[in-house]
RNA sequence: GGAGUUGGCCAGACAGUCGCCGCCGACCUUGGUCGGGGGAGGAAAGUCCGGGCUCCAUAGGGCAGGGUGCCAGGUAAUGCCUGGGCGGCGUGAGCCGACGGAAAGUGCAGCAGAGAGUAGACCGCCUAAGCAGCUUCGCUGCCGGCAAGGGUGAAAGGGUGCGGUAAGAGCGCACCGCGCGCCUGGCAACAGUGCGUGGCAUGGUAAACCCCACCUGGAGCAAGACCAAAUAGGAACCCUUAGGCGUGGCCCGCGCUGGGUUCGGGUAGGUCGCUCGAGGGCCGUGGUGACGCGGCCCCUAGAUGAAUGACUGUUCUCGACAGAACCCGGCUUAUCGGCCGACUCCUUCC
RNA sequence: GCCCCCAUAGCUCAGCUGGAUAGAGCGUCCCCCUCCUAAGGGGAAGGUCUCAGGUUCGAAUCCUGAUGGGGGCA
């Protein structure tokens, strides 16, 4: 099953890949407590980055359990995405929300993300 | 049976599927595939102490600064731990204690109060010798003596009793308390129906300055080392050899040799450090104990956008606080519950 | 990961070193002035001094611990 593998070359590495992802972002999805910037990569394959600060959220636990949840709707669903790199920011308050409720947000954040690619390419062939 | 004190341990379990990060073996030899095996905590937390390690000198001398503060022991070391002393709390098992010095010096104490540290006299108590007045056996005031009682205050300069006295007072005596010296016990802190002596002195505050004893160089894995890309080894001005730099406060010492400012130009990362260690388990042994010693066995996370998760099923007591980032030893704080050991008090029965 | 700083009225800050009254400005409310408003004048209310212990006769201040903010180091 290599499609839900998640090995490195499906995640954002170096400083200078999150750069551009947030210089060139041509899409932005909101969902609640969470945020998704994401531009083309030129690759067959999509790409993932989590950016989770201290500030936003508190304690290790939350963050270690928001990043968990990211990736594993990313590995379950990355099938569906286009070639493009992501990155999942987070908003205050993000650790009030249960597991559930997260798991139903990233997959309409995914779902969503696809149409507008979809769409952009569509339009500019 | 109830109430409690204390020491230690655990932190849902099992199975399947899909994933993540190291390790070992085999195969193709960049990198993957297959198989095996491992993968958060008792606090990983706060960063409050102590060390290891690395660089600055091999961390050296003095001052300043900081810390600790009954005694002895344990330890790599400590502000930790163990045992003991003293004081306090509790019927008790036990618990708590920044617990050296106020007789080296300086300072502080509003208001109240007569007086707040070389004590003091408001109300009082006493006296009628002297002086004065009057309503003249006397009373009152001045002078004089006193500090028992009242009152103020957080605190008023040993306590109780007896003697003593005009009234009183360590003024004297007894007991208690206190200081000093000796003796005895103890390594010591300290203790004593011990002996002698002093005589009521030496109020509080040191988490006020301070004194005494002991400890203490600074930074921290973003330490530090190596590899590699790019570049300029530039220009101007100023200061200077009794100088400047070497991180942190000063002086000495030691090492290096010009230094500073402005203009212009520029960055890309990788490897090591990185987990075998003051390590853990069991047994024996010394010690009241912390802990030490000896033997055997075990290897038990090492990431670098950063790994332990998700789903399903069964089951139970229905799962708290919470996530490693160089590593250890402590302390403190958070925490649903469960298990085991020792001990105390109360009640009942035999 | 490491190292610092702060918390006082609705807001911005003094007071803390060196202990004994909690204060200033802006804001709020009331009154005056004005035809009305602004400005001006007078007055008032408003405080667990972040929390919990301790030292002291007495703590916003000193000590210890906790909580919540802010900043710096490649």
């Amino acid at each position: 099953m290599s499609c839900q593998a998640f090995p490195r070359d499906r995640r954002l590495l170096v400083a200078g890949e999150y750069r551009r992802v947030f210089d060139q972002a041509a899409f932005k999805v909101h969902g609640k407590g969470l945020l998704a910037l994401a531009c083309g990569n030129g690759l067959d394959h999509p790409r993932v980055g989590l950016v989770f600060s201290k500030k936003n959220v508190k304690r290790a636990v939350d963050r270690n359990r928001i990043k968990r949840l990211v990736r594993e709707s990313f590995r379950l669903q990355q099938h569906r995405l286009p070639a493009v790199d992501i990155i999942v920011l987070s908003r205050r308050g993000v650790q009030e929300i249960d597991n559930d409720t997260l798991h139903r947000q990233l997959y309409g954040m995914w779902r969503r993300l696809d149409k507008d690619v979809r769409k952009q390419s569509g339009n500019t062939p």
